[in-house]
DNA sequence: ACAGGTAACGTAAACGTTTGCGTAAAACAG
DNA sequence: CTGTTTTACGCAAACGTTTACGTTACCTGT
């Protein structure tokens, strides 16, 4: 196990290790002959460059962290593989955390990371409240968000337009006839999610629709949350035709609540999600949503965090991406 | 972005920075005095401890590879999520990289996490053909697979029982009264799917079936294969009256095809998987299924592979736990 | 009071690299 | 042939820790 060192190849090659050290790292001031000489000998000694002690020296890990809150959510373990691909063929690991939608771990990952000398971070906030404990961090590392962040807050990020998203999908329900429209969501206080919501508020007030929101007492999207809350909601009456979710994950729950109930969709009701995930798109799911331009947002997070680090000079870049709609079986026409 | 360092704080605390050191890393050799008064100077200096340093000297880094084909696949998801908060619990950190399926893109993130000086390896085979190969990888770093292996390759390992999960679901199939049953794999040489396949074979042996075997020509178990080998399939007469897949996410590939080509799942033909990811508990999917214990899995691998970095002489241990059968609502008996 | 022990801290080497600087030899210009 | 540049390499410092060893000062027991 125990590894060998420049010296162990300096020694064998009869050069200083400063020599090998530049045959490996590819440096110009040496002979091609005796940079061919000592690879071969690295190669049959087995040499392994340490990267622990490179970085000590070039102060830079080419480690990226990432804090996910959940991968659970296919959104956010696909996300999570296309910015672990991009990022390595860049030259960059992935260490990968999650916050398990908690805000106090959130942080304390955040710190662990920075401790592991991470040379820039990349995080999906669960929550935006208390983040001036953020910025502590943030000034310590690059980092870019994917996720929207008001001007309060202007470091980077990169977000699919929440907010244009949601207004898309209630104009949709709207264009189909639906006029009482039932808003589910997490009780998430981050910006992604609240900006979804005000989307679908402003569309409510701007077609003249009286808007209904249900939130749950959890932050987290997942199918069980949206499961028990639709629960609780199909055992009352109710005059809503449709139901817009903020999650695809969340949709897939009261889909299941529903069928339990024994309402139809879209028969006895509509339904909609956001994120668009690769099960939705199954015949037995068949999710109306709107599409996140995942592979776009990964490539993108990876390439403004890179840039940073280059040049933690430059000004600040925000991206949002345009949503669409994805049009499936999930809602129907309600015109008379 | 310059970050404080023991000087820094020995400076202003006007002690040698060993005195600091073990102020920070709990050595006993200090007054409690002074180490309240260093740690009170450290928390107003902001100082955090650079952990490259620490693992050059102390030559460990806490932190761990993992090696996954994919994540979009939610029983990966979901195990590399619990890998990674056990670890971390552990105090261990995940440098999670995708293999993406592609045998020689695994030897070349494996040999990438050596060079990061990784403490240990967790790893998810795509294949086991050319392991030799991957043995000189193993013997540099202690290792462990979420995989079934044989003698020849005597590591650490956990693992569902694959060849008697297989057998369960078999002689499920058999009891409802199947006697054609299709085995529908994906093509890999993974030791996991040998065993199941194997399993297959061997129930319907001992049973008195003539085995159908239809394998792709792809190693992924997606949805996408599933759905495009069962197109194929379902495009021509059969005989068979159930469907036993080698992954939940292939047969739900193989129920959308059914149900584009008008085939009902179980009234024309009955399916199952394995594997038990979440989304196969869905109503619309409702998913038989054989159960892998993906908790378990996750914090024996990782309890492992910290007991062989702990002591690397230690004899390799391997655990294989047992399978179970879920039963939901994809299998209808056919007895006359 | 004195030997011996212990507690608390300082000194310095070590971990495996990279890289600025120095220097010898080789190449070149005149 | 001399003087200058260039090439190829060695030397040694530095990155921020940990820790074995030394060295004080203080506390024991007799």
């Amino acid at each position: 196990m125990a590894s060998v060192t420049l010296k162990d190849v300096a020694k064998v090659a009869d050069v200083s290790y400063a020599t090998v050290s530049r045959a490996v790292s590819g440096s110009p001031e040496i002979s091609e002959e005796t940079r061919r000489r000592i690879l071969k000998i690295c190669k049959e000694m087995g040499y392994t460059p340490n990267s622990i002690a490179r970085s000590m020296v070039k102060r830079c890990t080419n480690i990226l962290g990432l804090i996910v809150p959940s991968l659970n959510n296919p959104f956010m373990s696909e996300l999570t593989a296309d910015l672990e691909i991009y990022a390595r063929n860049r030259g960059y690991n992935l260490m990968v955390c999650n916050s398990s939608y908690d805000h106090d771990l959130e942080l304390e990952v955040f710190s662990l990371l920075i401790g592991r000398q991470v040379d820039g971070v990349i995080m999906i906030p669960v929550g935006h409240e208390p983040y001036e404990s953020l910025s502590a961090l943030t000034k310590q590392v690059p980092t870019v968000f994917i996720s929207e962040n008001m001007q309060d807050y202007p470091e980077n990020y990169v977000s699919v337009d929440n907010y244009r998203g949601m207004q898309i999908a209630t104009e949709y329900l709207f264009s189909l006839g639906h006029r009482d429209i039932l808003y589910f969501g997490a009780r998430s206080n981050s910006k992604t999610h609240e900006l979804r919501l005000d989307g679908y508020l402003s569309s409510c007030e701007k077609l003249g629709m009286t808007p209904h929101v249900l939130r749950s007492t959890y932050s987290r999207s997942s199918r069980e949350v949206g499961y028990a809350l639709a629960g609780e909601y199909f055992s009352q009456p109710r005059q809503e035709t449709a139901i817009l979710c903020s999650a695809d994950m969340l949709a897939i729950g009261v889909k299941q609540a529903a069928y339990e109930a024994g309402i139809r969709i879209p028969k006895d009701v509509s339904l909609m999600g956001f994120d668009n995930i690769s099960f939705s798109a199954l015949p037995e799911i068949d999710l109306t949503t709107i599409n996140q331009p995942t592979q776009q947002i990964a490539t993108s997070a990876v390439d403004m965090l890179l840039d940073h680090i280059r040049d933690p000079e430059a000004e600040r870049t925000n991206l949002i991406l345009p949503p669409s709609l994805i049009e499936r079986k999930s809602c129907r026409s309600v015109r008379a």
